[in-house]
DNA sequence: TCTGGGGTCCTAGGACCC
DNA sequence: TCTGGGGTCCTAGGACCC
C-alpha cells in the first residue's frame, strides 16, 4: 500500500486556522521571488498549481491567501499520519513528510471486502486529524506509487498484475515516476508518448537513454518491482542550506554574509543531528539558472562552524565567480555519525592532522618514485 | 516581477594504487 | 617499438522527487 498526503502543506494550514478553509490558499514565501509550494484545491481550480511564481498564482486569482511555510507543523501532523498508519501495519517505508509505503500483506489476508477496509483507513485518518489522503494498493511499490496518484483527493485504486495492460499502459510518459520534464521527450522523440511504448520501442536508442534506470523500468512496467517495504530509516547522507538573493548580486560582502549564514545553519543541523562530514560543497546559480559547484573533501571529519565557514570560503573564492549570482549554498556531505569520531578537534589540531596528511602523501609518493627507479635501473642491468 | 529549497542517485573523467 | 587492467576516491554536472 502507498499513501500520500492530499495538498499536505496547504491542508495542515487550513487545520490550524480554519477560517481558510474553502478559500483558494497556497502555502509559499510573499517575496518577489516566491513559489508555491502548495496550492489548495480551491486554488487549483484556477489554474495554479506548485512551482509557480507566486505573483502569476496572484495574478489568476486576486483573492488567494499566501501563508508562509511552517515546518514544525508539518512535521508534526506527519508523524500523527505515520502513527495512524503504523496502527494498522508496523511494516511502514517512510519515503518523505506526507507519504510512505506500507506491507498490508498479513493486515489484509483475512478482509474479505477489502475496498470499504480501505476506506476505513481513510475515514479513521480524516476523522483523527483532518488530513486526506489518496491509497494505492498492488503487488509492488512502483504500482502501488503509480495507483495512489490516480485519484485524488482521497481516491482508492487497486492494481492486480493483469491490470497493468490496461490501467498502467495507456498512461502518459510524463506520469511515470522517475521520468522528469527532461527525459520525457527525448522518449516521446523516438515515439514512446504512453508507459506502454517503453516496451515496444527500440531498445537500444531507450538504453541509451535511460542508462541504469532502464533495466528497473522494464522490471517496473512489468510488474517485477521491488515489493519489500523497507522500515530501517537510511542515514542522511548530507546536509545543506541555500538562498536565493532578492535581486542578483556581485557585491562579494553581500554573498559572503549569506554564506556565513547558511554556513551556521547547517552547523546547527549537522550539530543537532549528531552528524560529521568530510566534504564542502558550495553551490552558486547564475543568472542564467545555470548551476556551479565546487567541492573539496578533507582527510577528517568535521561539523564546527569554523570549520564549514573556513573551507566553504575557501571553496567560493577558489570559484572565480564575476559575474551576478542568483543563489548561493553550502552542503556538508560523507556524513558520518559523530560517535564514530570521538573528540570534536579545534582548527588548530585539525590544521596540524592536515600537514600530517599531506606530509604522507609526500612520503608515500617518493617511496613510489624510488621503487620505480630501482626497477628501472634493474631492467636497465639486465638489458 | 519570472522560475524555492530540501534531498538522492547516476554518469563520466581523472588521479592514484597495486 | 610505445603503453594493461583491476580497483577506489574525488570532482563536476545533471536528472529527478517532494
Amino acid at each position: 500500500m502507498h499513501i500520500d498526503l492530499n495538498a499536505f502543506f496547504a491542508t495542515a494550514e487550513t487545520i490550524i486556522h480554519p477560517e481558510y478553509k474553502g478559500h483558494p490558499l497556497v502555502v509559499g514565501r510573499e517575496g518577489r521571488r516566491g513559489i508555491v509550494s502548495t496550492a489548495n484545491y480551491e486554488a487549483r481550480k484556477f489554474g495554479i498549481h506548485s512551482a509557480m511564481p507566486i505573483y502569476m498564482a496572484k495574478e489568476l486569482c486576486p483573492s488567494l491567501i499566501v501563508v508562509p511555510c511552517n515546518f514544525a507543523l508539518y512535521e508534526r501532523l506527519s508523524n500523527e499520519f505515520f502513527n495512524y498508519v503504523s496502527s494498522y501495519s508496523p511494516i511502514i517505508q517512510i519515503a518523505s513528510i506526507d507519504e510512505c509505503y506500507v506491507d498490508m500483506t498479513e493486515t489484509l489476508k483475512n478482509i474479505k471486502d477489502i475496498d470499504n477496509y480501505l476506506h476505513k483507513i481513510q475515514d479513521g485518518l480524516f476523522e483523527k486529524t483532518k488530513l486526506q489522503c489518496s491509497i494505492g494498493i498492488a503487488p509492488t511499490k512502483f504500482l502501488a506509487k503509480m495507483a495512489s496518484d490516480m485519484k485524488k483527493p482521497m481516491g482508492i485504486t487497486i492494481i492486480r498484475r493483469k491490470d497493468i495492460p490496461k490501467m498502467i499502459y495507456p498512461l502518459p510518459i510524463e506520469s511515470m515516476f522517475g521520468i522528469g520534464k527532461k527525459t520525457a521527450p527525448r522518449l516521446r522523440n523516438i515515439g514512446i508518448n504512453k508507459i506502454g511504448d517503453l516496451k515496444t520501442a527500440n531498445q537500444i536508442e531507450l538504453k541509451h537513454i535511460l542508462g541504469k534506470f532502464y533495466f528497473t523500468c522494464m522490471d517496473w512496467i512489468e510488474g517485477r518491482g521491488s515489493d519489500v517495504v523497507e522500515v530501517e530509516e537510511t542515514d542522511p547522507k548530507s546536509i545543506g542550506n541555500s538562498r536565493t538573493f532578492e535581486n542578483n548580486t556581485n557585491n562579494y560582502e553581500e554573498i559572503k554574509s549569506m554564506l556565513t549564514y547558511l554556513c551556521k545553519l547547517v552547523a546547527k543541523r549537522a550539530n543537532e543531528e549528531e552528524k560529521v562530514g568530510t566534504t564542502i560543497q558550495v553551490t552558486i546559480k547564475t543568472s542564467d539558472f545555470k548551476v556551479h559547484s565546487k567541492s573539496v573533501t578533507k582527510p577528517k571529519a568535521f561539523n564546527s562552524y569554523e570549520m564549514i565557514h573556513e573551507i566553504a570560503l575557501q571553496t567560493f573564492e577558489r570559484m572565480n565567480i564575476n559575474e551576478p549570482i542568483r543563489l548561493i549554498g553550502v552542503t556538508l556531505q560523507n556524513l558520518e555519525s559523530r560517535h564514530d569520531q570521538k573528540l570534536q578537534m579545534s582548527l588548530f589540531d585539525y590544521q596540524i592532522h592536515e600537514e600530517e596528511a599531506k606530509t604522507k602523501l609526500i612520503i608515500n609518493d617518493l617511496n613510489r618514485k624510488m621503487k620505480k627507479n630501482v626497477f628501472k635501473r634493474a631492467s636497465e642491468a639486465k638489458r
